[in-house]
DNA sequence: TCCTCAATAGGAACAACGCTCCGCTTCTCG
DNA sequence: CGAGAAGCGGAGCGTTGTTCCTATTGAGGA
């Protein structure tokens, strides 16, 4: 996996004529967000991430204005690998169910290593926009071609949307930590064996509140 | 459903000693703690729920240490009366498998209401124990049942505890806002169809612990 | 009825945190 | 080299959780 810290500062050098002070604090931002989100999870305090980086809570504030941009900043790479891993799983396994199984599984394994990144994902409020929608602009669009290829196959009947699913798993990850009862990769594999079959009758027992279906 | 606010005091008569005054007291936080959720949400400031109640910190925080215990004083009923459908859907339904699914559906509109209570639900750290206890005790049980019946049906394939599922559907509802675009009752429904089959390899693609993506 | 005292109430105060604001510093470019 | 602007730092405000200590009050006994 690329280090972003070694790598860090996913800023492009061309849109980027800022003063080299600017872009140094800026690295070392990234690089001191790293450690402590490693050590602390993503919600460690932001102080903490100014005081490991050397710099003032403006500057960390005019750098990254919330704590999502810092994570989407460290955590880009990683969701470009896991979107473009796709094909080279349609590839490679037996057959398209195979290989969106597996890349559904990948996808655990990056969410689960950063403790604490379900938080950000889904978004508590603000910081909604910009983690999530990195995640809907690569992710859906790769795991679509999972699920393409799967129908093709005949292997995938439900009527699911790739988005759906990509939720679901991301809720589901968010909060599995050390539970050693509890394996959200067996869960993940339910879910994703579900989808062999249609999906029964839309609205189950339908209680029918106010909201109209559909 | 029987309303936490006029029922209020999930304490036995018998076993409370306590002065008349304590006793008020511990209603009208509950009343108003009641009012509160309802309005902001589970996560609402302690303080505000004090101030409903015209009573000081000191007090709330006697009566109820943390805010799970507050909310599982508030949601007893409730919990109890989901885990007592399941025997009325067993014999409603058509087939366990379908009483399984509209039990799992209920228990999504009873979390569905209370929104936020996933982050209660399933305990960012040391409220943990009190509610997720209550849900483990009184729910695991009646899923079993549930299941024990499906399976003997033999519409239940999958080796799933219920106690997996039940944490896994809490984990999709706890944060399944106002999402237009996304509708939790089917990824339920998704998941509760996976059930139909085997669980594949119980490890599909983790043979390497060491390096997530690749 | 009144007294006493332990249980209880109340809320000020402390700590941790997110976020803003503004005077000072440092880079860059002519 | 000098001036202007871009960037920096951290004090400080508002909010929330939690604790602590003193005043109050209910309830049983004289």
């Amino acid at each position: 996996m690329t280090d972003p810290l070694t790598d860090s500062a996913g800023v492009p050098p061309s849109d980027t004529p800022k003063r080299s002070d600017a872009r140094r604090n800026q690295a070392a931002i990234l690089a001191a967000a790293g450690r402590v989100f490693a050590r602390s999870g993503v919600n460690a305090p932001v102080r903490e991430v100014a005081a490991e980086a050397g710099v003032g809570m403006g500057t960390l504030y005019r750098h990254f204005p919330t704590r999502a941009d810092l994570v989407v900043a460290l955590y880009r790479h990683q969701v470009e690998e896991c979107a473009e891993a796709a094909l080279a799983l349609l590839e490679q396994a037996e057959s398209p169910f195979a290989a969106l199984l597996a890349w559904v599984h990948q996808f655990v394994d990056f969410l689960g290593t950063k403790h604490g990144l379900g938080a950000v994902w889904q978004g508590d409020d603000a910081g909604f926009s910009a983690l999530h929608q990195l995640f809907l602009d690569r992710l859906v669009p790769a795991l679509a071609e999972l699920f393409a290829a799967a129908r093709a196959s005949g292997e995938l009947v439900a009527d699911v949307r790739p988005y759906e699913l990509l939720r679901a798993v991301g809720d589901l990850v968010a909060w599995a930590p050390d539970d050693p009862d509890y394996d959200v990769r067996r869960t993940v594999t339910l879910l994703v064996t579900g989808l062999r079959h249609e999906l029964p009758t839309p609205r189950p027992p339908a209680p029918d509140p106010t909201s109209p279906p559909r």
